[in-house]
DNA sequence: AATGAATGAGTGTTCATTCAT
DNA sequence: GATGAATGAACACTCATTCAT
């Protein structure tokens, strides 16, 4: 006998409830400082009922590290290094990701984690780390378009990009406090600088 | 009856070993993740003797964190905010920054643990934040000076300041693998790039 | 969905089989002279299972006073300061009072510690000296009826309350070893005295 | 080379402050709530001081126990059972052994402590109980010639001797707050009581 | 004799996981 | 599938005792 489709429905809601719950509080307390009791809790549902959905702790670490991830590196990796005019697109590029990183407050504070203990989740962090390849790659190629262009100066493009990333982690460490607030497209200019553009 | 000399000297060296093998475990396993057992282990001393000379496990955090600072502060303020050869203290300056930084390869970890778990560790989240204001106040005069100066573009200077700083703990983040090379170096024109320098 | 009526009815025997264990081991050990581990094994349960029915050490202990003061404080009030026969019912309730301290042996030795320990054990104290006040109350009401008769003697009712209250006290610290014998009643016409009966 | 006087005096002193601390600490908290920590800093002397003095934890406890029921025997079993003016002794000797337990109250504690748990404490146990039998042996004695001599009722001599003692046992107990005030004295009627004399 | 650092067994408590209902 | 009681390994921390100085 099949589960009716309300029933299905139900089962998603709540395995749903209870990863982005599990999100929050392994982002504010780190791994070893959630218990599953509190996710199960501050999710509503019951104690056992966190392990119908994930096998256990560590899986469901894994899994909110990285289903979002899904989305995210959507988000990140929408631009196009090809494109036809390139300045506006770079910064149509770097405005979506302040956007982006702007909203992550609480899911960058588990990447953070990830890449801090890699050794302890080493196949959640090799996943993210897959994708700042990919991120890092589609930015080189980004850069040495413009440097073809002649519209950014001529700098190590693997570089740029790591600088580039790191500008954008570092800014979301820092303003940890920060309301998701419109502050953050102040830093537009800054990131575009590292690029090395000819003329603002 | 005092303490010998020698036995002082110990004692001293013994709480050495202590602190610096909670500061490795602790960035790399996190706060929960390492137990008083490892570290007691690591550093060679018995379990009792960490108690000996910390009063618990987040006292040994704290001093993990917080002695080690003074001697990086005091690397991060040696600047001159008001040189008259602008732009190469700038640059002594960022070299001089990211030199350390490259060093800090296990402390930034723990750096990185306070801040995402802000909450747990309030009071040593304190006092890193005071030594971060620190740096941004002198930071901004820095800026202001080289922007009267007519060597850096007009931009607002305490966004300059933090985008600066988290370009640096950005790096770190990324680099975690990196071996504390000449490498490092390749990333002083970038943040020279963030302070709007008009001629490079 | 509940727990079934069985289960409901076995967590109940279980946590009764804990709490008369502990009352057991408390009483011949002390507060800190007996572990959780020996109560969990004595009553042969796991240990983690001592922490499903009370939240600690210290809760299980207060239980282990305040529950059982529940029936005998019952037992121990149960008499008539008004009554018509007035000698009657101060030999029956003496006979009572005796029964009952006679099969106190255990739990007595809990209520000592209390005292003793008063400090340490302040709200668990606390409601033993409730019960303590409120019969010696309803003691002094009967003394002062007895003597309003003309069948006691006129001495200081208070102290005469004490007196009897310290007499059942005394003796079962005094009896320790004895089996609940028939010979606690031999000690009845001694506690009659003290309420200085007029005839015998 | 021998120890100076002075230095001998000094030990002497040593070890007696170490001894009233320790009774006073081990009555309020226990034998196991006790840390030799906790006597070491109230006595005022070093931490390893305790051990030159006495072997062990456990034997300070039964120094504390043992060393002043020398005195406080001497004190109750000085009355003299044949006396010629029976009921005048008998008057002074319950006189002053109420007047000793209103000046028992931290030592008696520890008596309790030992009877609780004296399987814990054997063989201290078994000092008190010996000085508890000499005790009833010559209240028995005195009980005996006071019944001979027509002066009290007839009744167990045992019985009474036991009613006796345990009435000013649990008095200590119900009197713990007590200032060792007059107060106590109210209590010497009630004790003649349970001689049973024909005349009061 | 005096000191207090060193040790590690033992304690209360937490928590991931299992499993009967 | 949902529940939450049962379990015991693992943890931070305490403390009696030892011992070098």
């Amino acid at each position: 006998m099949g589960l009716s489709d309300e029933q299905l429905l139900n089962m998603k809601l709540k395995r749903n409830s209870i990863l982005e719950t599990a999100i929050i509080l392994f982002s504010e307390k780190g791994y070893q400082g959630t218990t599953v009791q509190n996710i199960a809790k501050s999710a509503g549902v019951s104690f056992g009922s966190v392990f119908t959905y994930f096998d256990n702790k560590e899986h469901l670490f894994h899994s909110a590290v990285i289903e979002p991830l899904q989305t995210y590196s959507q988000q990140l990796l929408n631009f196009n290094p090809d494109a036809e005019d390139f300045m506006n697109e770079l910064k149509k590029m770097i405005t979506d990701h302040i956007d982006v990183f702007a909203g992550l407050s609480n899911y960058l504070n588990l990447v953070v984690f990830v890449i801090a203990q890699n050794k302890h989740h080493k196949s959640t962090f090799e996943e993210l780390d897959d994708f700042h390849a990919k991120l890092k790659e589609k930015l080189i190629i980004l850069v040495k378009n413009g440097q073809k262009l002649g519209l950014l100066k001529i700098q190590d493009p693997a570089y740029t990009a790591i600088s580039y990333i790191s500008l954008l982690m570092g800014l979301r460490l820092n303003l940890t406090d920060e309301p998701q607030s419109t502050m953050w497209q102040n830093f537009v200019p800054f990131a575009i600088q590292l690029f090395g553009p000819k003329l603002n």
